[in-house]
DNA sequence: AATCCATGCAGAATC
DNA sequence: ATTCTGCATGGATTG
């Protein structure tokens, strides 16, 4: 059996679930609870239905009026106790017999005029817009229409088991949420439901039949080689694009809603906010795509050939009502399966999640998300059992759902409150599983080709930079790199051949993969090359562009910038304008042939003998006012090559103040100096040398007085 | 003197 | 014929 084809279980489903979800409101669930019971014995006697709905006006407004309109003149107690007890009623009278042969609702219902049979259709509107319904009584009279010889209520019973765990996927977490995100989800979701429809139409269609018919299970199973493939995919065209804009909007408005809610409640817990968000988005993606499961059911029955002969024979036979039959018995279905499964998969997600210290891979994703629709499937076992044992009880006699609940336990224990649990399960998992990994993955993998894979800078730290030469940007692919630097910070290379060394382009746009070999015959020396393959050509690099490569502190991955210097004129070496104190290592060296001499770059400071008079170029805020600040070790700045014992994490491109302060290792007693590098004009270079490593003086503790100045001069 | 490294060049590999 | 690869050279820098 599977869960979710009565409204009944569905009902009391529901209401439990959402107790759970929002335990700090117990009260106002004692109070459904006593609204329930008040209401439904009240409606014993069907004729008494209004008096007890219109007695109950003045509690209503506890519970419902601030989830919607819905409470000004109605409690959703009295309402959903009305619907039930109808259910009831109507489940009591059934006599259609028994197994798997779903009873048909519709014509069995109690009290009213069967001319009102859809009147809690109108009694729903009413409810949404927020004005009072004068039919009161006829909420009681709630029918589950037949669509097509199907009880509405008791089909498309695969789809619930698809909701709930396509729902319960829109727990994946999504906190900030530009319309963009929550499109990507709705997509997702969509999506995701749409296939897993697709796949399951066949099983679907002879559930359908089945229920449509007086044929078992077996028999039918025995015609499919009559039906065709053709006929097992009847109706999937509305079912799957149903599927895709139901599912779709509700996994939209659910990811926004949780996000207007986190806004306006921040102190709510994580638990309640995607309960009233799933349970608020499931009401409404359900009612959208009602019209779509009854056009499909029709088509399944076999009622009508084409979705264009359906719309048509639907409209006419019941013009816009036809197509919202069933809506209260769908969303009595969907919700409590989509509560549960939401609750289940999020839970058995951070379960797993912490158990295993990380984060999940896609194929346990997949797990996981069999495993809970499985366990939801379960839970809800104990409903389909009574449900079963109500319809088949003995006519006329009627009978509760606690009296049943009761009988089972005596008669047979707990566990016969559990029986069929097993096939359940597995008939579940694989939906659940389906939906999961589809919405996940999806979402997964639309983040990834969208946005790429995003960078944090500030958890890069910085290895090495290399000016490019023209031997580096010309045709030959290859970049000579600093020696040290390359030995320091990359793997270890062996003596013959290259190997392969991912990098990831910054901007998320590539992964670059380089060789990095050594040109070993070299004598002493070691030239160690990058190959840039179509590295240099995507960044148009050219003479006097940087390349600096970073280390990922979280993913220890490399990450390599292309920075283009500012100044472009071809003349313009970057390294000509740095301004230094000591020596202009590099000025000469490098150059491109048609490189102006170095003599026109003001002259390097000398080394001055007061720490602050050291700082060759005062500290100035970035011109962009973003108080941002970037550093760069650049010890050796020629070579990109930090000193090696020093545990200095420099570069910090964004840097934020703290970010700054604890660049430095205070127990190095290396000093540093600060220059300024005049083709970036926002940078601000950290240089460094260990004490008596270079010509120039190193002033001792001069490094902490450079940050005292960055800070002021931020 | 030792080292670094930008670049030239030639033979090998590949198109 | 073109691209790769290894090697060599010599200016520049460092010690």
């Amino acid at each position: 059996m599977v869960p979710g084809n009565n409204p009944l279980e569905s009902f009391h489903n529901s209401v439990q679930l959402v107790k759970n979800a929002f335990a700090p409101f117990e009260f106002s669930f004692q109070k459904v609870t006593n609204d329930f019971q008040h209401c439904w014995s009240a409606s014993r006697n069907g004729a008494d239905n209004a008096i007890s709905f219109v007695a109950k006006k003045s509690e209503l407004r506890i519970l419902c009026g601030s989830h919607s309109k819905v409470g000004k003149e109605w409690s959703v107690e009295c309402f959903l106790g009305g619907l039930f007890d109808d259910l009831v009623q109507n489940l009591q009278k059934l006599n259609l017999g028994a197994g798997e042969i779903e009873c048909t609702i519709s014509d069995l219902c109690l009290g009213t005029p069967s001319g009102n049979k859809f009147n809690h259709v109108k009694a729903l509107v009413g409810i949404f817009k927020g004005r009072r319904t004068d039919d009161s009584g006829v909420l009681l009279n709630v029918k589950f229409a037949r669509v097509g010889g199907v009880p509405a209520g008791n089909v498309a019973v695969i789809d619930s088991e698809k909701e709930m765990t396509c729902e319960a996927s829109t727990v994946a977490p999504t906190v900030d949420i530009p319309a963009e995100s929550v499109f990507k989800s709705a997509l997702a979701g969509g999506i995701s439901c749409a296939f897993s429809s697709f796949i399951m139409h066949p099983v679907d269609t002879i559930k359908t039949q089945v229920q449509a018919s007086t044929l078992t299970l077996p028999e039918i199973i025995v015609k499919i080689p009559q039906i065709g493939a053709r006929g097992l995919y009847k109706g999937s065209i509305p079912a799957v694009s149903g599927q895709f804009l139901g599912h779709g909007l509700r996994t939209a408005i659910c990811e926004a809603s949780k996000f207007v809610l986190v806004y306006l409640v921040p102190t709510l817990p994580d638990i309640q906010v995607q309960s009233a968000a799933s349970l608020w988005s499931t009401v409404l993606g359900t009612t959208f795509r009602v019209p779509t499961e009854v056009i499909k059911q029709r088509l399944q029955a076999g009622i009508y050939e084409n979705v264009g002969e359906a719309l048509i024979g639907t409209w006419q036979q019941d013009s816009l009502k036809g197509f919202f039959r069933g809506t209260g018995a769908t969303l009595c279905r969907e919700v409590p399966f989509y509560v549960a499964g939401a609750g289940v998969y999020a839970e058995s997600k951070k379960a797993v999640q912490h158990l295993l210290g990380r984060e999940l891979e896609p194929w346990e994703t997949i797990l996981v998300g069999a495993v809970s629709g499985g366990l939801a499937s379960v839970t809800t076992t104990p409903f389909d059992v009574i449900k079963t044992r109500m319809m088949t009880a003995i006519p006329g006699q009627p009978v509760s759902m606690s009296t049943i609940a009761f009988s089972i336990i005596r008669q047979e224990g707990p566990l016969g409150l559990f029986k069929g649990a097993v096939p359940r399960f597995f008939w579940v998992a694989p939906l659940g599983a389906m939906n999961f990994a589809g919405y996940e993955l999806l979402r997964k993998a639309m983040d990834r080709t969208n946005a790429q894979k995003v960078i944090k800078e500030s958890k890069l730290k910085f290895l090495f930079q290399k000016q490019l030469q023209n031997s580096d940007v010309n045709n030959l692919k290859r970049m000579v790199i600093p020696k040290k630097a390359a030995e320091a910070y990359l793997p270890k290379l062996d003596k013959k051949g290259g190997i392969y060394i991912e990098m990831i382009d910054v901007d998320g746009s590539h992964i670059w993969n380089f060789i990095y070999s050594s040109q070993a015959n070299y004598s002493l020396k070691e030239l160690i090359n990058l190959d840039p393959g179509e590295f240099v050509n995507k960044h148009q690099l050219s003479t006097g562009d940087l390349i600096l490569v970073y280390e990922d502190r979280e993913s220890k991955e490399y990450v390599i910038e292309a920075r283009k210097t500012l100044s472009k004129s071809p003349n313009d070496s970057p390294k000509k304008k740095i301004l230094k104190t000591h020596s202009n290592k590099a000025s000469a060296r490098g150059q491109a042939p048609d490189d102006t001499p170095m003599n026109d770059v003001p002259a390097a400071a000398p080394p001055p003998s007061g720490v602050k008079d050291n700082l060759p170029v005062k500290l100035e805020p970035t011109d962009d006012a973003t108080n941002e600040i970037q550093v760069m070790d650049c010890t050796n700045a020629d070579s990109g090559m930090p000193l090696p014992d020093y545990g200095f994490d420099a570069y910090n491109p964004s840097g934020t103040i703290d970010n700054v302060l604890n660049l430095p290792n205070p127990n190095d007693s290396s000093s540093s100096l600060i220059y300024n590098d005049m083709n970036f004009p926002s940078d601000y270079l950290f240089n460094m040398w260990e004490p008596g490593a270079s010509s120039t003086q190193p002033i001792p503790s001069f490094q902490n007085l450079c940050f005292d100045d960055i800070l002021k001069g931020l």
